[in-house]
DNA sequence: TCTGGGGTCCTAGGACCC
DNA sequence: TCTGGGGTCCTAGGACCC
C-alpha cells in the first residue's frame, strides 16, 4: 500500500500565540524570547521577518535589526497547553502521530484516503481542524516518507500546502539545495561543498563512497538515500526519552566552585523534579559547562551506582563531576541531564535487593514537588 | 551581533575481556 | 619476547534539529 506521510508545522508558533493572545500586537513586528542580556530569539512574527529577525538570533543584534519590535517574554506553559490540543487534533485523524517539538508533528495517513480522500485533501483537512481549534495557521506537507513530507511543509508558509508528487519525488527535490537534506548542518554543507555539490540531485549523482570520503559513512548513507528519496523510517508514537536535561546561560560570567556549586544544584534539582514528574530515574549524570573564552562547551559523565531521582542523588555525583574542571576560567552556562533513563518502578524493584531506604525520601521529595508547582522556583529548603 | 535551552544521534578512542 | 583480534562498554566531543 502506498505510504501517506504528512508533516505539519505551525507559522511561527508562539508568535502567533502571542498575538493570539493580545490582539494589539497583530500585524506588527512581534520577537518572542528572553530579554536578558544573552538572550536570544525563539520566535519572530512574519512582520519582523522581513527585517532579517530570526530563530536563534543574538537579541541584541535583533533589536538593531528590527527596533520597532515588540519584544515579549517566552510563556511556555501557554505553548505547551496549545502543543497539547493541537497532538489531540491530529490524535483525531490518526493513532499514528510523532511530535517532534511543541509545534510540529508527523502523522502518519496510509490507508485513510477512504474516509479523507487524496492525500491533498487530508492536508487541508488537518490545516483547517488546527485552526479550528487553536486559531492559529500551519503549514502542511504530504508525501510518501517522513523526509519528504518535512521538506514540504516548509516549502510554502505560512499556511501552506504541499504534495511531493507520488512517483516523482527524485526529480522534485533534484534542484534543492543540499541543506534541505534532513542532517546536513554548515559543516556538511561546507565539506559536500568541497566536491562540487550544491543541489540534492548532485548528491544523488555522487557515488556514496565518495560522499563517505567527506562526510564519513554513516552519513553518507543516509543522505544519499535522502537524495534518492528514500528514506524507511516510520512514525513512532510514544518515542521514550533518552535523556531529560536542565541548564542555563549566566547573566554574568562565574567562576571557581563555591560559585559554581549553587548554580549546579538548582539545575540537578530541576532535572530531578522533571524526572519524579515523568516517573523516571537516571542511571546516568552528565554535567556541562560552557567556558566564555572561545565558547568552548565541556561534559564529564558517570555512572550512578543507583538510579536515582532525588536531589541528593544527582546532586552527590554532580559535585563530583564538578570537580574534574577546570574551574578557574569563566564559565557562561552550567548545565545537568540525566540520561540512561527508566521507569521509577524498576528501579524500585532493584532496590528490593538493596538497602537504600528511598521510600520514605521519594515521598518528601514529592511533597516539595507540589509546593515547588504552587510557589515556584525560589523557595529555599535549606542547605 | 556575539551567540538559549530542549533534545537526538554519531564517532573515535580507551578499558577490559576472552 | 614485544604484541592478535573481536566484542562490548564507557566517555567526550561535536553536528544537527527545533
Amino acid at each position: 500500500m502506498q505510504r501517506v506521510v504528512l508533516h505539519l508545522d505551525m507559522d511561527a508558533f508562539y508568535a502567533s500565540i502571542e498575538q493570539r493572545d493580545h490582539p494589539e500586537l497583530r500585524g506588527k513586528p512581534v520577537i518572542v524570547g528572553g530579554a536578558a542580556r544573552r538572550g536570544v530569539v525563539m520566535t519572530a512574527s512574519y512582520e519582523a521577518r522581513p527585517f532579517g529577525v530570526h530563530s536563534a538570533m543574538p537579541m541584541a543584534r535583533a533589536r538593531q535589526l528590527c527596533p520597532q519590535a515588540l519584544v515579549v517574554p517566552p510563556r511556555m506553559a501557554v505553548y505547551a497547553e496549545v502543543s497539547r490540543q493541537l497532538m489531540e487534533v491530529l490524535g483525531s485523524y490518526s493513532p499514528l502521530v510523532e511530535p517532534l517539538s511543541l509545534d510540529e508533528a508527523f502523522v502518519d495517513m496510509t490507508g485513510a484516503e477512504g474516509l479523507f480522500g487524496a492525500p491533498e485533501a487530508m492536508a487541508r483537512a488537518l490545516q483547517a481542524s488546527v485552526r479550528e481549534r487553536t486559531g492559529l495557521g500551519a503549514s502542511v506537507g504530504a508525501a510518501k516518507n517522513k523526509f519528504l513530507a518535512k521538506l514540504a511543509s516548509d516549502l510554502d508558509k505560512p499556511n501552506g500546502i504541499t504534495v511531493v508528487p507520488f512517483g516523482a519525488e527524485v526529480a522534485f527535490i533534484a534542484p534543492l539545495p543540499i541543506r534541505r537534506l534532513w542532517g546536513v548542518g554548515p559543516k556538511a554543507a561546507e565539506l559536500l561543498g568541497g566536491l562540487g555539490l550544491g543541489t540534492i540531485g548532485d548528491v544523488a549523482r555522487c557515488s556514496e563512497a565518495a560522499l563517505a570520503a567527506k562526510v564519513g559513512s554513516g552519513l553518507a548513507a543516509h543522505i544519499h538515500a535522502l537524495a534518492h528519496a528514500e528514506d524507511p523510517r516510520e512514525v513512532v508514537p510514544d518515542r521514550d526519552a533518552r535523556s531529560v536535561g536542565s541548564e542555563t546561560t549566566l547573566d554574568e560570567d562565574l567562576r571557581g566552585e563555591a560559585a559554581v556549586w549553587p548554580v549546579l544544584r538548582q539545575m540537578c534539582d530541576r532535572v530531578a523534579r522533571a524526572l519524579r514528574k515523568e516517573e523516571l530515574c537516571a542511571g546516568g549524570l552528565r554535567v556541562k559547562l560552557r567556558y566564555s573564552r572561545g565558547f568552548r562547551l565541556m561534559t564529564r559523565q558517570c555512572l550512578l551506582e543507583v538510579p536515582s531521582d532525588d536531589s541528593a542523588g544527582l546532586g552527590n555525583a554532580a559535585r563530583e563531576l564538578l570537580e574534574r574542571f577546570d574551574l578557574e576560567e569563566p564559565i557562561r552556562l552550567v548545565g545537568a541531564a540525566g540520561f540512561r533513563l527508566q521507569t521509577s518502578a524498576a528501579t524500585r524493584q532493584l532496590d528490593l535487593f538493596g538497602e537504600k531506604p528511598r521510600e520514605k525520601r521519594s515521598e518528601l521529595e514529592h511533597a516539595v514537588d507540589a509546593i515547588r508547582e504552587r510557589f515556584g522556583d525560589k523557595i529555599g529548603f535549606g542547605s
